[in-house]
DNA sequence: ACGCAACGCATCCGCC
DNA sequence: GGCGGATGCGTTGCGT
């Protein structure tokens, strides 16, 4: 292999892994905040239900606003400068 | 439930999502580095598998420390005042 | 349900009920041998940690086969009638 | 450490590394089955369903049986060679 | 009783 | 679009 492949390889391991340890400390301090929350008597498993559902609900909006915006692309309600063309 | 009790789980709330927040946007970046990778020629299965490779090296290591002080602690050789007879 | 799918589900439930039954023996006998070693003085937590420590050594050399094999067929090492010119 | 005593470490070691080399063959089989089933149509989910509910019906059964004896040994019914004293 | 580790399950993503 | 593999979640059992 091509010194500079093998360097660009190095390089990309080293991203991967920098990136991975982030993400693994991110787990980390989610674990610690769950357990927090936990001696203050919240329950984790409900927390993490709470957080699903909440995430969920986003997804929702986030449709429904994508679908909000379609419809008005079709009704030619952007850029209405010159709203020459609306969709057959 | 009591409006301070309400107020700490919302901050709960808030600190889980801002983190798991935080952990998709790493994850989007990894996604990225191999996908940048692979257009350069590097097959990503491999990459995985090196990563993988390296991080069970790192696990032997640091399973190694712990075993080595499971020993030292087995034999007394910790706070070591009085080192009472071990059982071999 | 026709006959023959019932008596063939009934035959794949008792398979694998079979397996499980033999699963949780030996699990029970994995108990039994670390109940008896405790009772000469082992100290079952550092048993665990050498029996997990030798199996990661196991993966590990079980990896790096793995990645030569993924290497060599990069390389296209394998089936060689045609090996057309590699990336790098 | 004595020599006997690591040769015995070592006796406990193996024996421990055998069995869960069975166990995680049994674990093997077990996803062969699974698979197998999957490809004459039947769904693993529901297999598993089906076996996780005929263990807790079994259960129920050697539960209600430990209950019967239970009850018999308090009537004297068992060792009924000399039944000299019924229960009141 | 509590936290920790193994297991099994569901989900997702990349590959074919 | 289906499939297998990988990751994350939830559950259970074990040791403390």
């Amino acid at each position: 292999m091509h010194d500079a492949s093998a360097e660009r390889l190095t390089n990309y391991i080293e991203r991967i892994e920098t990136l991975e340890e982030e993400k693994a400390a991110l787990a980390g301090d989610l674990k610690e905040v769950y357990a927090e929350a936990k001696l203050e008597g919240f329950d984790p498993k409900v927390l993490r239900q709470v957080v699903r559902l909440r995430k969920l609900e986003e997804q929702e909006r986030e449709e429904q606003e994508s679908l909000l915006h379609m419809y008005m692309q079709a009704l030619g309600m952007y850029g209405g400068a010159s709203p020459e063309a609306t969709a057959d």
